[in-house]
DNA sequence: ACCCTGTATGCATACGTATGCAAGGCCTTA
DNA sequence: TAAGGCCTTGCATACGTATGCATACAGGGT
């Protein structure tokens, strides 16, 4: 009553061996029809429920996927947590969450923590989402096999790490030069970039397409801050870009959470509008996004997609692909309102 | 190398028995200060982790809490997932993650599925976050011993349920009434409201007390529509109260995450100010609703205190404690600028 | 010198399942 | 009728750890 009834309980209530019920639940074994009813008649009576865990240990294949995550107020990654785990338990997985909260830019030390807690729990895979692992660790988890996939995220470039861990981010490049071409076009030459954090590779890629682009037009970035990809930090960087008497007349932001802080900040603290006094335009295309109240422009990001991808890597790896692989998926400018239409002041 | 050392191999080098392993390793056993160091640099040497379900089999305690969500568009659970993982993993405990797509308004059928599941797993307990379980399911758990704690609901109007199954609100009823008396003293009189979904206690309850409070200032609700919880269907049901001539002049909404749909139907499609036109207030207080864009006045919920009295509740029953208890969090009008200061219509 | 107490250690077993192996049964084919 | 092949079934064992029990040892008190 305590615990669940055992297989050897229910053998005994059928008539027939351990071995029989064993084989009654495992898919594309050997039973006949008849002792497979009798087993499973015992089961409902007893309410009997195979082990995982047992079955685990036996097995080798825990079926847990390890996720890793630290700041889930930006919508992006519920979202992520939402399409991951349905798509995994469709499949016979499940999602086992971690919170790495990287209350300090060293956040080595709390995520080696972590993933030594994961690897006890013997998970078939790891999806790193919010937070980067050491190289250390990428090495600690290729020696033990267990697959690592990172998301939205790349290896740093420690030749090791990118070696041994496979990623998804979407084509963070292309994405930034979108944003500098549409913005050119629009007339705008005074044009500012909130970064996210320094040594993330989503927030280098996109800034790199986004200056490279703006530079084959003969413009450079006008200001520039960062702003942690947290709420408060793009609110404060949004400060810092307009402080002065020669103010940006648009910004890129590193992702829309920020980008939504900044819009904020222009409209009600230093009463600008958008776009008719500065555009803004994001990256990820949160639902927040298509809220009336910003109608903010962004690059979308397919989170369905990149789950898709994930899965299809992670299952690579589980079959014993040694080959880790970079996905790169395609994202395009989604316009909304946030970004003006166009302009009189310099026509191209 | 492909899985990681065993116990065996460790006590091997370093020259002890198994069980002289397992006891380092486990707090409080009986090991010397020197064996201990053999195994502790003989572990480190090999790499070796504990495993975690070979352990979970022998001490019937997985340490893993099953959290089963199904909508994190809402940011309130979001939020959730973060501050229980963080504080269940300060305690050795992990949280497996599970999406109930109630896709149907029958979702039992889902959910039994999902909580089989569940218990394969052998957790520890369950937290039910975001959807309801049927009283056959909740009975199947209290006889396997499992306990459950209902987050942010309680269980439906059947005795069994209720007695075997803890819950945690917020006071629903009084913070109902909070915004009915808020509604009133500022001069309001074709006050609407909009409901969650028609079986879930939290919207049941918020407006019962809403309901009351009304009336008892000899005012009834002025009309009410449905919004399922989901953004789609509060911008329906805003819609809906607004179609007529004879319009609302507030409209209290189940939660803020629909508070903010309808706000957004309010303003950019009927052409009304917040508060001047209408007024709108909320439940929960997500960091949304702190927004310059809504600034949505809102009952506050505090999902720390919420998150806490869950896990008191968890370990009481996982102690074995058997008196289920159902745990309600006070809460608090937070005003900001979306109900307007005040009126000449009517004095009170 | 003796006994008693307390600590440290190893042996054996148990947790609940999966699976290789051998044996049995049935059907087919010659 | 006999031999061969396929489908079932049970037995035994293994997965990696925790823990009761017995033993061994050290130390202190009388």
């Amino acid at each position: 009553m305590k615990s669940s009834a055992t297989a050897q309980e229910v053998a005994r209530l059928a008539q027939v061996s351990q071995s029989a019920v064993s084989r009654t639940f495992t898919p594309g074994a050997s039973v006949s029809e008849e002792t497979r009813s009798k087993v499973l008649v015992a089961a409902k009576t007893l309410g009997y429920r195979p082990n995982a865990l047992a079955r685990s240990l036996i097995t080798q294949r825990s079926r847990i996927i390890a996720l890793v995550m630290s700041y889930l107020e930006n919508q992006f990654y519920p979202l992520v947590i939402e399409r991951l785990s349905q798509k995994l338990q469709k499949q016979g997985y499940h999602v086992l969450m971690f919170i790495s909260d990287l209350n300090d830019i060293d956040d080595t030390d709390d995520t080696d923590d972590v993933l030594a807690e994961i690897l006890q729990y013997q998970v078939d895979g790891i999806v790193m989402a919010s937070t980067m692992l050491s190289s250390d660790l990428a090495k600690n988890c290729a020696d033990s096999g267990v697959p690592v996939v990172l998301f939205n995220r790349v290896a740093d470039t420690s030749a090791l790490a990118r070696h041994t861990t496979s990623s998804v981010t979407s084509d963070n490049y292309r994405g930034g030069r979108m944003v500098a071409e549409l913005l050119l076009v629009r007339g705008h030459r005074r044009i500012a970039f909130v970064a996210g954090l320094e040594n993330s590779s989503t927030s280098i890629e996109r800034e790199r397409g986004f200056t490279e682009a703006l530079r084959e037009g003969d413009v450079s970035v006008f200001r520039r801050a960062v702003g942690h990809y947290s709420f408060e930090g793009a609110q404060q960087a949004t400060r810092a870009l307009f402080a002065g008497a020669d103010r940006p007349d648009a910004v890129f932001v590193a992702n829309d959470h920020m980008a939504i802080a900044a819009m904020d900040v222009l409209r009600f603290e230093l009463g600008l509008r958008v776009p008719q006094d500065v555009s803004v335009i994001g990256f990820d295309d949160v639902p927040q996004a298509a809220w009336g109240a910003y109608q903010l422009s962004t690059v979308v990001q397919s989170v369905e997609e990149m789950v898709d991808a994930t899965v299809a890597l992670l299952h690579e790896q589980m079959q014993g692909e040694v080959r880790p692989r970079n996905v790169v998926i395609p994202c395009r400018v989604l316009e909304r309102q946030s970004v003006r239409a166009a302009t009189g002041a310099s026509p191209a």
